[in-house]
DNA sequence: GTCTATATACCGATAGAC
DNA sequence: GTCTATCGGTATATAGAC
């Protein structure tokens, strides 16, 4: 892989374990196994690593969002894909909590420059949703449910990085499972 | 005003508005008009800062779960307080998110020894949820619907942080008031 | 493309005068 | 109880050798 590639790799994980300003120049070239000094020949700033992560979130989510359109077959079980990351990341949500929703949080602290790129990450997830909704007949009402979804998934991520409480996010998805199929047709 | 007390509001505040890691003692010592040196006098680590404004939130938080019970004479009613809250605080929620999961998730990511202080505030108003529904004679099933209602909240409070949408905000917490309609006596 | 060395700034924390 | 001065560490970022 190529260097800068495992650059932005080192840096998505650590940003989403130990969060943006917290992790160091130091830290994504250790990751590496490169020098602090080495950095700059790849990335001018870094902003521009955040940018590079974000793309690459982007991208990620991209494929991922295509794959289980191929996989499940009515919108409703894509849906369901979606609302069952909290426990297919159930580890990582433990731990680290959602990747989208805590880079969100985090930036709009700092009242980074980046906060509007890392939106784009909830875009996608909304607009794809609101998409599957509208296949289900929901088209008035489509971004509504997305949204709904949306802020299911977030609560959860959060509770379940306070509580670390795997019984209570399969409680969490069921609620959800029932609540879809009264949309199901 | 206490310098102490002063210290610990103007934290309060900090941390929140712009995150623990990034508020500098020299961002407390300038809101307050103190110098740094100073500062420790009064607290001798930053985690020391960090104790007392969970203690001061913890204090609060009591204070105002006492007047919800005497202001809402319904368990019902008492939980919508709870819910609304997302309402009432809306400004500084989208500006800034929830100050309790916000502060969670930060701590959580920095691995730091006072999450579980922390963590205490989310119990708080977990063990007052509770309380309300045994009241609303679901005492069989009260915890978990404590949680579903904090995961509420939590995941209105990262998404209206996220897209700053009031009309999101104000549509799930009718969809929250009918849900609890359905517990109530 | 990768390295070492370094510049500059800020961090949390301390010492000591008043 | 408040101040100034400062320590040691680390941060982002740069310069220049190889």
């Amino acid at each position: 892989m190529a260097t800068r590639e495992q650059i932005v790799a080192a840096a998505d994980r650590l940003f989403y374990h130990h969060g943006y300003e917290h992790t160091s120049f130091a830290d994504i070239a250790g990751a590496v196994g490169l020098s602090r000094g080495n950095f700059y020949y790849h990335f001018k700033s870094k902003d521009a690593i955040l940018d590079a992560v974000i793309e690459a979130r982007l991208d990620n989510t991209r494929q991922m969002l295509e794959q289980w359109e191929s996989e499940a077959p009515t919108p409703a079980g894509r849906v369901m894909r979606y609302v069952e990351i909290v426990l297919t990341n159930r580890a990582d949500i433990q731990d680290y909590g959602c990747p989208v929703g805590t880079l969100t949080t985090e930036l709009a602290k700092l009242e980074h420059a980046m906060l509007g790129q890392a939106g784009r990450l909830f875009t996608l997830f909304r607009g794809w949703l609101r998409e599957q909704f509208v296949l289900l007949g929901q088209a008035a009402q489509a971004d509504e449910l997305a949204m709904h979804v949306l802020a299911f998934s977030q609560g959860v991520a959060v509770m379940a990085n306070a509580f670390r409480d795997e019984a209570f996010i399969r409680r969490e998805v069921d609620r959800m499972r029932e609540w879809l199929s009264t949309y199901e047709k």
